[in-house]
DNA sequence: CTATTATGTGGAATCGGTTCCAAAGAAGGT
DNA sequence: ACCTTCTTTGGAACCGATTCCACATAATAG
């Protein structure tokens, strides 16, 4: 591998010119010519690391992620990667498949690697734990030691209540996950508060993961023993179980049992019937996140913290 | 921060015995000690681009995917993390958004990043596009210039195509796209040869992406217009869109019409009916590129570039 | 008791960039 | 002709690690 050295030497300039040439100072144009040259006949190419090293930058943020699996991610990566692409920041992502304990290592190793910035979609971390720009998205708890960009998650628990108060239901289940997660627990909170304004008692089961065979399980036993007629699961994902433990049950959605989900991925457009869901602005979410990050790491913003919070949306679809 | 000098001095030793330390070689207990303290004092922590421009070796391997909206490309990158993550080799994700003109310029700025290797699965190369380790991985052409591991798409088409023949079906169609995608083309190759073999000549539409929109758009028109009695479609998320677009064209499915997928990714199993699909083995293939990965990168493997082919598997479920 | 080997150490040189400084030529103003 | 100012340059020093070399001491063998 060619070095800047090299550059140089093949060009007859000194390094400081190849440098400058690069990032942009005092070049004359015929050493342009010649270092352009120089770079066509040895294919050279500057070297990243030892750019960050010298310059204390790396033009990356990290980017971490709770769990791939979960279609949600994959679109809130979609917006910080649009808004880091537009201005030649790339994104490194991590993903803790859903282990809260190796989180703050996870946190460290990222930082040593060199980003200038984290967005951390993970859930809860220690304040302090990084000397880098930390943006939370998503899990976004009481802290106020860190930026935070998330979803009313309260606000669309009441969303989602008032739905099915509107449909006149009044045996409701919330499906939840037993792990620590702030949006589900507002959401709780919002659905329930809503729910009891109405003198309406939601009943509450909870599993260990939000996915499609907890949700199938939990809401299987649940409409066994609990005979709700109406569901809100925690995610979407849960609720596609739950419309598969219905219909193996013999019940009709929505007509025997109506289900709501939260979140809004495309998936729960494809289903049939398609899901009504209360949706986050996913994609916003990343790219506020991604815009927050880039200006504390880049544009010197340094001011408090600030804590954006995105409206949901109810849409209503064929499932309640 | 405080650097490796820093700690050398507080520590009161030299900076070789500090770095002897953290990378195994002759260190005195005493110093050890002394060295333990000095780095809880001063909060130390390696600068891994430090070490990385130093040594040449990031521990790090670059993975490149095109579509993170296809849940298939999420599995895949669970089985490349799992076998990185048992050898503590982090892996940098880059996404191409299915923009394949950007190919080699990401794939260039990984490499300048300082990974120790790339796998690739997001299409074609051209020969020497890296002086790194590049393995590809699913979309796998004729190319011997790589390692690449993949499904057997051919075989997995014959599946399809003896699998609807079994149920009787002859007006059969092939929803196709029409980008450059080799497994694409293998699956149609082995389907529409297995096919004729049996006399019959199987129809094809394609469409710009292989999503559920063009899923259902493309379904619906040829419903219409070629009234097959089955759609083997290139992948499941497009076989979804058949679905819905079969039930919004009062078709039943399986009875009027079936479906028949291919990649076996979790979703396919949520909707109703269930989907039947060819599986790929999605997760082992991420498996089986990373142990490649890591070994072209760090266990000194230079023998031939090595072509893994991996069997689907027909997984029948309700739609077909 | 000496030769050999294993253990342990400090520091200079190196990896491949950037940045700063001293110096010098060219252009413009008076 | 002289003083500024602008443009342009080469190269040393630096970023924060690793690595190698020269050297010192302790342990073991013959």
């Amino acid at each position: 591998m060619p070095t800047i050295r090299d550059v140089a030497r093949q060009a007859g300039v000194g390094v400081g010119t190849v440098s400058r040439y690069f990032n942009g100072g005092y070049v004359s144009e015929k050493n342009r010519q010649r270092i352009l040259s120089a770079i066509r006949d040895l294919d050279y190419r500057l070297n990243e690391v030892a750019r960050t090293l010298s310059t204390g930058r790396s033009w990356s943020i990290g980017l971490i992620i709770p769990d791939l699996l979960n279609p949600f991610y994959p679109i809130l990566i979609h917006g910080v990667e649009d808004v880091c692409k537009s201005v030649g920041v790339a994104v490194i992502l991590v993903h803790t498949a859903e282990d809260v304990t190796s989180l703050p290592r996870l946190l460290r190793s990222v930082e040593q690697r060199g980003v200038d910035a984290i967005v951390c979609a993970a859930g809860k971390v220690d304040p302090g734990a990084t000397a880098i720009p930390l943006i939370m998205v998503d899990r976004v708890g009481q802290q106020t030691s860190f930026d935070a960009v998330s979803t009313d998650h309260m606000e669309g628990g009441r969303l989602a209540a008032r739905y099915l108060i509107s449909r006149g239901h009044s045996r409701i289940l919330f499906l939840s996950v037993a792990l620590e997660n702030v949006g589900v627990e507002l959401r709780w909170q919002g659905f329930r508060d809503a729910l009891e304004e109405q003198g309406i008692t939601p009943m509450t089961v909870a599993g260990q993961r939000m996915d499609f065979q907890h949700g199938y399980h939990l809401a299987r036993a649940a409409i066994r023993d609990l005979r709700p007629t109406a569901v809100f699961a925690a995610n979407d994902l849960m609720a596609l179980g739950v419309i598969r433990a219905a219909t193996e049950s013999g019940l009709r959605v929505p007509e025997d049992l109506s289900v709501i989900g939260f979140d809004g991925i495309d998936l729960s457009d494809y289903v049939t019937p398609p899901l009504t869901t209360v949706a986050q602005p996913i994609y916003e979410l990343g790219v506020h996140a991604a815009r927050l990050a880039l200006s504390r790491a880049y544009e010197g913003n340094n001011g408090p913290n600030q804590k954006l919070k995105l409206p949901p949306q109810l849409i209503v679809r064929g499932s309640g």
